[in-house]
DNA sequence: CATTCATATGAACACTTGTTCATATGTTGA
DNA sequence: TCAACATATGAACAAGTGTTCATATGAATG
């Protein structure tokens, strides 16, 4: 289901083993629903290898289209469509500079993200 | 495509305009594919508001499938199903106590990821 | 203006995913 | 042993996703 169309749809729990007041608790530190569907649409973008590996490349420098396509052996159309998704999601940003289009990370948070990611999978 | 079938198939790029140290830098700094897929792996299994609910849920406390199905209005069934995917992750862990099973998290990053996503989608 | 070329876009396809329903497991207490 | 109950699991379905192909856009160059 599309994460914006997610919403709290009556689902009754037909268990008694209740402790309310750790649901209580639960529900008064949960943030806005919206707030959580933007965390999950933030992750699901860095929920691919390929645009994992396009953000990783543009880490350390401005890379065009052309030059991501050698890079990851895709069409650059494929890169491209990959890259829409990154800049809907704010992630990149584009410069345009005659036919060649410079693409750049848009966010400091993105080293950030991709840093917590790795400390839990390299964990022991 | 199912990270782990993914592996680059030749699909060479037609472009001349390629900057050829910049892709080589790029190669460069590029980690082993198995990471790359690893990581995807995490941010999807964080790309789901219900995942992000159950995990932000046990942030606090440690809770029972009832709880999560009372707090989050969902059937127990559909609770443990995605419990089962964070525990795969090992992003959870759980401890039997008679019929009732307490689901808390398991890694320590877990908490750091969600704050970095926020950090992006709360930015002005 | 026509051509070339870098990039973008839309439709279509195979594949994946989250939920539901039915049912199974395993524990407790009568 | 049986019933009640918390949780788990498997199959199935609708919906979503990434890639490909064909084609469009738009800028430079002749």
């Amino acid at each position: 289901m599309k994460e914006k169309d997610k919403r709290a749809e009556s689902a009754s729990c037909s268990c008694n083993v209740i402790h309310q007041e750790v649901v209580d608790q639960a529900r008064a530190a949960m943030p806005k629903e919206e707030i959580l569907y933007d965390l999950a649409e933030v992750f699901k973008v860095f929920g691919d290898s390929t645009r994992i590996k396009l953000l990783w490349a543009l880490l350390g420098q401005e890379m065009c289209v052309c030059d991501l396509a050698v890079l990851l052996q895709m069409t650059p159309s494929a890169v491209s469509h990959q890259l829409r998704i990154l800049k809907q999601a704010r992630l990149v940003k584009c410069r345009k500079e005659g036919k060649v289009v410079h693409y750049s990370l848009d966010d400091a948070h993105v080293q950030g993200i991709i840093d917590q990611g790795l400390l839990h999978i390299l964990e022991v």
